[in-house]
DNA sequence: CTGTTAGCGCTTTCAT
DNA sequence: ATGAAAGCGCTAACAG
């Protein structure tokens, strides 16, 4: 399976030079060391001139989490998501990391697949570690990590926590989430506007977690353009490209199919493509689809999925600067933030055609 | 653009109990409470009682970077990449990951976009919060990071490197790396079998570093198959979906064009298929496409794209554990892992037409 | 098996 | 503007 080879030599192991020496080599004491990486404006030029110089012969960089015990700050958080794999956890991670990084704060990213035992494990290891915030990623449908008592034994521990997303078993306390419901009703609006009035929506068990603000985006587009909701056009899937599959053939089997759907992601959107090819469909002509979230792979089905695009990026980043502002003060009120989702228009929606229109 | 809102409370801010506290309240020294953590087998089981019943009833846990300071370890491990988002990094990250769990260990992940002092900043960052060993991931096809310099000066830190892929500047150390030399000969044998014998190499500066194995694999199998190289078959192009497209052109436009090509990538390889549509013609029955990597957006392709595998996830795992073996004995020889690659047929590969034939 | 005694490298009053 | 001294929370000889 791999194949091993030897190749070269060793380390020469020299041990980095501390505090002390530097202070030794520049004739001053630890604590004008310390003070001229930390606040050079308390030190003398002359001095600090000294004291750089000496640093430099000796390659010293003062380490943060030496003085971590002292000051109770290592400059890092802790990020506890499923799966890094992930793009959208992959760009929100990112967007924590180039956040953190404006403030010299570094990021330990953790992957749990859900699993509760393994997200309180991880939090305690990052605790260990002495990480001085969270950021936590949903979905916590499960009242393991999710729970009221878990976040509170957080918060009595005084690390401050940042929540993603939209919570069952926790409202309040700051968090950043999407704006799903506004962009679903974008979604179906686009829909309705295009001349559909027979539009299904390929739920994920939408009454659970991330799903709720889509289904309630639906409905209340709907409402607002006055047609009834019509539940035989509702239907519950995995949030899979196979559940998306199976549950657009039942959409399809109906007397009256629906000329359009909403797909509660991406993936059910590409099974509901997958299933309407399968039965001789032509989309967006026979019928349009949309999607949500735009990961990577929405551009590069045939044709490109029309979808609602979240910000994950942007919601790490706001993640991390809220974090990082908790940090700076304690007694920061909580706050939730709010990100717009955009509906991308791309080739999976066009007006219905002559048999499905009214 | 986010619109905030108040919501709720704030933290209590109860500092979490030391070592002290736990030995005072169990009646025994510090060092017991220590060992009844990190040796439990030196402690006698009623010792052992007492001191995890005070932990417990105090919410004591150890603090791991508290006991960095004097083990000089702070079971951190930093991975160095171009960017998180990136399906192959984040798979890499993934391992990484897994891999270091296995031991309590958990990761630091940066991503750099491949700038050269981003790298130097954020390893100096690293470094400074103790991380115990390093992962690069490539590319480095600057002297930057990848110069045997900076690798030598972590080196004479006592930093355990371990480097991902091949990299231009530096040849020894220890590395894992991809057989992707084998996995194009694959490739292009699957090719030639079907029948192919004009086929065309899309790539990305293929003299350079990460495609250097895939260029020789192509090489290699076209003279293992007593073919001749024709450089007219073979283009460069930007590693990109654009890039490929424009490549593919450029084949296209020839007085024989191939039958078959093998792209850099899968994202040259969608571009390709971009331009043989545009073009009028039908993949793969008038032109076969391989790609390389296998990234998620290879199966979501009409039809789904022939591709080689890496295995990225294996990669990083095993990258972990040659850090974490390093750390254990820091006498470890230098090695180098070679994973296999393997070649995923789907639904852009078959036999050429009758006129391509000969 | 357990306690004593020093630190690890840095920061931080408190003086000067 | 600088130094002396104490100590952050934990581990590690060294005794006993």
């Amino acid at each position: 399976m791999a194949d091993i080879k030897k190749a070269g030599g060793k380390a020469p192991q020299t041990s980095a030079s501390t505090i002390y020496d530097v202070s030794r080599l520049a004739g001053v004491s630890t604590s004008t060391v310390s003070r001229s990486f930390s606040r050079p404006d308390l030190i003398s030029k002359a001095t600090k001139e000294k004291v750089f110089a000496a640093a430099k012969s000796l390659n010293y960089r003062p380490s943060t989490f030496a003085g971590s015990l002292t000051t109770k700050r290592t400059f890092l958080i802790g990020l506890l998501t499923t799966d890094i794999q992930n793009p959208f956890v992959a760009a929100l991670a990112r967007g924590v990391q180039d956040g953190a990084a404006e403030q010299r704060y570094l990021s330990i990213i953790c992957s749990t697949d859900g699993d509760a035992t393994r997200e309180l494990d991880l939090l305690e290891e990052m605790l260990a570690r002495g990480v001085d915030g969270f950021i936590l990623t949903p979905p916590y449908d499960t009242p393991s990590l999710g729970s009221a008592e878990n976040l509170a034994a957080l918060n009595s521990r005084g690390v401050p926590v940042v929540r993603i997303g939209r919570w069952k078993y926790v409202t309040d306390g700051t968090y950043v989430t999407s704006c799903t419901q506004e962009g679903e009703v974008d979604a179906v609006s686009h829909l309705i506007s295009l001349g559909h009035r027979r539009i299904g929506f390929l739920g994920g068990y939408y009454s659970r977690g991330v799903g709720l603000g889509r289904w309630q985006g639906y409905q209340e587009a709907l409402e607002i353009h006055g047609l009834n909701l019509d539940m035989s056009l509702v239907t519950e899937s995995e949030t899979t490209r196979a559940g998306g599959y199976g549950a657009m053939q039942r959409l399809l089997a109906l007397a009256e199919p629906p000329s359009a759907v909403v797909a509660i992601n991406d993936l059910v959107a590409v099974g509901a493509m997958d299933a309407s090819k399968e039965r001789g469909l032509t989309v967006p002509a026979d019928l349009s689809i949309i999607g949500f979230d735009d990961i990577p792979v929405a551009s590069f089905t045939t044709p490109p999925l029309t979808t609602v695009a979240q910000r994950p990026y942007d919601i790490g980043h706001t993640a991390a600067e809220l974090i990082l502002s908790k940090l700076k003060n304690p007694d920061t009120l909580a706050q939730m933030v709010r990100l717009s989702c955009q509906l991308v228009v791309r080739g999976t929606t066009a007006p219905p055609s002559k048999h499905d229109d009214k």
